[in-house]
DNA sequence: CATGAATGAGTATTCATTCAT
DNA sequence: CATGAATGAATACTCATTCAT
């Protein structure tokens, strides 16, 4: 009966919904979510702004999903063997991985931190578990300062985030000038090649 | 007619002025700046709209001013006594109040941050001369590595900023369960208590 | 390589196309022309939206035929036998019929009524020729009232279509309290058992 | 301090008010109110469309404003002297308002018939509590029934009442070829001039 | 014949800015 | 200097209609 399979159908409407996360998402980083017009999104999607109704119910629903779906790719560069352990080499990867994330998606980076501030993403962060991801990470890295004799290993875990935000934070805003790869050899040596 | 002074109705003006600026960074700071009406503001500064127009030409130009503001009060709690020289305890003084200015300010750094990371808000914090604080601070915090023997000073002075950046971001998202007062006890200890 | 005769293919398109009526006059009547969409009237009809527009050019044009076919349930209540005389019983069964239409068809009466307060529907109305049903109606009532020796017939049968569609609003616009059934038999004792 | 006194203020909003109100009733009576914009409306007014909003939050509200507002007018029409007890005279006043003012405002009944029928305004009408008005004439007009000797003077409230609306729908739908006069005679002969 | 993705004209609504008073 | 009514450009969103498959 149908003219296309339900497969053809599905992957259609993922193809575009991927699309359209992907312009929108461009759009918003450099230029601000209330800056970005419906309009201009579908332009850069290459489609008209009524098929962005199609799948997404508002401009709002649709930032909504683009953090949830940035949310799914920061899960990728952690925990690489899942079995909550990291060794010394992993963490070093971590480290070394987090760095090349943020230099190859700095605008991704800022869009990120943009919502942080905003009241409103706030609450919205809360209902994405975002938790689930840091307090994961937060007890694998506690447990690894532990494991490796670091003095105070909790309020280090705490330390590590500072040094970590502040990181992408200078990067984020300074990318020219910020000696990113001079600091992150100064944490791995920190955190991974104790004397 | 005229039963007030020039005087007087510079100071009128300078406060409504101040008003404003105040009505709006607290709205922008809790709303985020295209949240917010300039009806809005004339109603937290208790005047009405029309009259934001005889002190600010626009929107824009209103929130430049404010940046412009925020930022001449950041210069407060930077060197005390003006003479370029950071003594330690001017150094413990210094981490000191950007904590203090952090906890008491939360809003306004959110607003800060927020800003910072939008690219024109970026192209216009240059134009502000921002550089001229940070040029400056840098310089004297870079000097004070020298001064007190600190290995690699150029690279420990990132490493300050990344770790006073990351501070304020943590503190900014997490305010009730990031450590910040210990944290702060142990950056002053690495900075103003060597062994 | 078609099992089927023209014959079932006619049977098909009008299955489908009654279909479709049913489900956009259900529609129409209970949230107003205006407020239902086509995909609502395909999801309600079981089929696809592009698919009603094998059977009707526009959704004015449903709207129209969904009209037309209305009319000719109409005519089915009336003048039995067809000779175009009402005989007293036929009149009391006239009056009967109408009152139970109505009740079967509450949403149905709204509906219409809603159509022929629009100055454009009533055009189209015009086009339908509402009149020949109507016209041919009173001939007959006309003539029922000039048989039955009512004083000034022309009157009585404005009188008469005054009391229908005063019940109809009544009881469309208040169904629980309206003593329809009272004022029905109060209706067929004044123009059917003459004292 | 102020330019305008609040007086001069109030005055230009109620005028405004009213005009945008007039301007909606003509517009909505006519063209039947999907098919109104606000634009329209705006122009009939002879404003801006944004003003209009300065007023109404919303098309919806301009609606049940407007429909509250003629409620209203339809209190004027009924009880002139207020003591609850209606004379012959009164009643036959009433009837003669009745028609005179469904004469006089045709387009705006076919508007309110049109509201009627649709549920979402049923519900609203409840809640503008159209009951007072309704309740309070009906038992005046049981009252005169009972008073004047009707046989069953609670049916005849429902039929006068079916008559009524019976008249306004013929009327409405018919205003060329409805003989409104003669039978608003006849209706005053049966309720008001007693044989 | 049947589907639903795709289009785009149309509409309600917002809000910075102007201006008569 | 101060007010808030007024404007209109800008924008999110809807939905009848088309069409490739």
């Amino acid at each position: 009966m149908s003219p296309r399979t339900k497969e053809q159908y599905t992957k259609i409407r993922e193809d575009r919904k991927e699309g359209i996360l992907n312009a929108a998402l461009e759009l918003f980083a450099r230029q601000g979510v209330s800056h970005v017009t419906m309009q201009e999104i579908a332009l850069q999607a290459g489609i008209s702004k009524g098929l962005i109704y199609n799948y997404f119910n508002s401009k709002e629903e649709l930032l909504n999903e683009l953090i949830k779906s940035f949310i799914d790719h920061l899960y990728e560069y952690f925990d690489p063997d899942g079995d909550g352990i990291l060794s010394t080499e992993e963490m070093e990867y971590f480290i070394e991985q987090q760095v090349e994330n943020l230099k190859n998606n700095i605008d991704y980076y800022k869009f990120l931190y943009m919502l942080l501030m905003q009241p409103s993403a706030q609450e919205m962060m809360e209902k994405l578990q975002l938790e689930v991801l840091t307090s994961k990470m937060w007890k694998m890295i506690g447990t690894y300062f532990l494991r490796h004799n670091f003095t105070d290993p909790e309020n280090e875990t705490w330390i590590f985030h500072t040094i970590l935000d502040g990181i992408a934070m200078n990067y984020v805003f300074n990318p020219d000038k910020y000696p990113i790869d001079k600091i992150k050899e100064l944490v791995i040596q920190k955190y991974c090649k104790p004397v």
